[in-house]
Parts: structure tokens; sequence; C-alpha cells
DNA sequence: AGAGCGTACTCCGATACGGTAATATCCGCA
DNA sequence: TGCGGATATTACCGTATCGGAGTACGCTCT
């Protein structure tokens, strides 16, 4: 049958580096501030550069490496050029990760706790 | 009303950090591998040497960066010190993510050609 | 073809991060 | 109390990554 469907894979070195680059990707929070500003539709690299206060050329290497992680789309509109989020599994994924922010406050503060202990 | 719910939240550099943070613990195979190796279970740190092939010292680190992003737990056991995934939210973001990483393969190809244009 | 705007790329300094080796701490047991 | 195994922590080095500044490239219009 080869299951190539959601089987539980082989967790390949290479699949693992697969893996983690794509979560790097989201590992910064100026990518994520980027998506967060293309939530409601699809923006030019000007409008993005307002909306997260980044700066031209910093924004444009973001850009390169959400794209290059898949997360979001490229549209040449004349002079300007579109990104917009690639689906919505980005969303899911933050939405997940904010969930646990909540409920992990607890263990921080042990984390901490221990930090300081003595 | 004060949607503390799943309410869309403000995106503060603050709550972006925090985000940021937690899919950074993700962002390494080395931890993506530990985590892998506790799929099935409570591990100690001897076992997860052998299971990861990881260096004690290098691994405890790890340990404690997935301890502290909230994504596994901790427990004493007499000499040993046993690790478990803390829920099961880890392994639905993974999920999430590999299943993008079929979809994302023709877009990483056309960054390739992009790299080497001309 | 030239000007002007929007976007991508390159180079740089500062900093963060992973791996290793050595050391410290914790625990159970004689 | 002292020993030995298990885990945590520290210091150190090499490398990756971020942000900024400057520059190159692409597109449109005249």
């Amino acid at each position: 049958m080869s299951p190539k469907r959601a089987a539980v894979r082989q967790a390949t070195p290479q699949l693992l580096e697969r893996v983690a680059g794509r979560f790097r990707a989201l590992a910064e929070p100026a990518r994520l501030a980027v998506l967060h500003a293309l939530e409601d539709g699809e923006r030019s690299v000007s409008e993005l550069v307002e909306r997260t206060g980044l700066a031209q050329g910093n924004l444009s290497k973001h850009l390169q490496q959400l794209y290059a992680a898949g997360f979001v789309t490229r549209r040449r509109d004349g002079l300007f050029v579109q990104y917009a989020l690639a689906d919505d599994g980005v969303l899911r994924l933050c939405a997940l990760m904010c969930d646990r922010l909540d409920e992990g406050v607890e263990a921080e503060r042990a984390v901490l706790a221990t930090a300081k202990r003595r």
C-alpha cells in the first residue's frame, strides 16, 4: 500500500530538517507581524512597510523567507508586488500556538522560580 | 465584554515575541527528534540520549528549552528524571506542518529556480 | 531611451544559538 | 557520610541570523 497518506512518517534527519525550517520561518516576531498584516487580504510591500514599521530592505528579506517556506504567495501587479497568505494553515498554526500560551504561563512561572532559586 | 476567549488578539510586540519564542523551540531538528522520541510515552534523559544520539549535555539544554516552552513535563523518578509530552498540541502542530511540506515542494522548486536564475 | 518609483540583493557589524568538553549538583545506597 | 550514577550547568568556539545602509534590478510612463 505504501501509505503516502497521513500515516506516521519516519523521522529521518532530512524530514526533521525540513520541518524545523518551516518552524524557523515562524520563529521571528517580524515575520509573524507580516503574516498578521496579511490576515485581511493581499498587500503590496509598501503597504506592509506601513503596517509593520519594518524597513523596506529588512521586510523584503523576511518576505523571501516566508515565500521560500511556502507561507505566502507572490504576484506582480504592475509596479507593485502583492503578497498574500498561501492558505489558512498559518493561521491555524498560530491559533494553536496562542492557545498554548495561556496554559503555559504556569510552567513559565515555574521555570523562572527555578532560575532564581536560592 | 473583554473577550478573553478565542477572539482575535491584538498583535502586540510582546505577544509576537512570545509566540515566536514557542515556534523557535520547534525550529530545531534536535528538539523535534526529542519530541518524536517522546511520542510513545515518558522517557528518562538516558533513554533519550540513546534514542536521539545526542550528547548528554546538549540534550539537557534542549530539554530545558522544551520545558521552558511548555512542550514537555518533568518528573523526578528516583535517580532519573522522566520527561513526557505536555499534551498532544505539539503533535498537532507538527502534523499541520508536515501536511504543508508536500504541497510546498512546488514553491520550493520555484525559489530554487529563482536563486539560480541567469 | 531616460526618469522615477517599487522591490530585491549585497555587504557589514552585532548578537544569538548549537555543539562540545569540563564541572557541578542531585539522588540513592552502602 | 561518602561513593557512584544521572542530570544540570558553565565556558568556549564556530556559525547562523537579524537589522541597517547602500546598491542593483524591474516596471511604467513619456
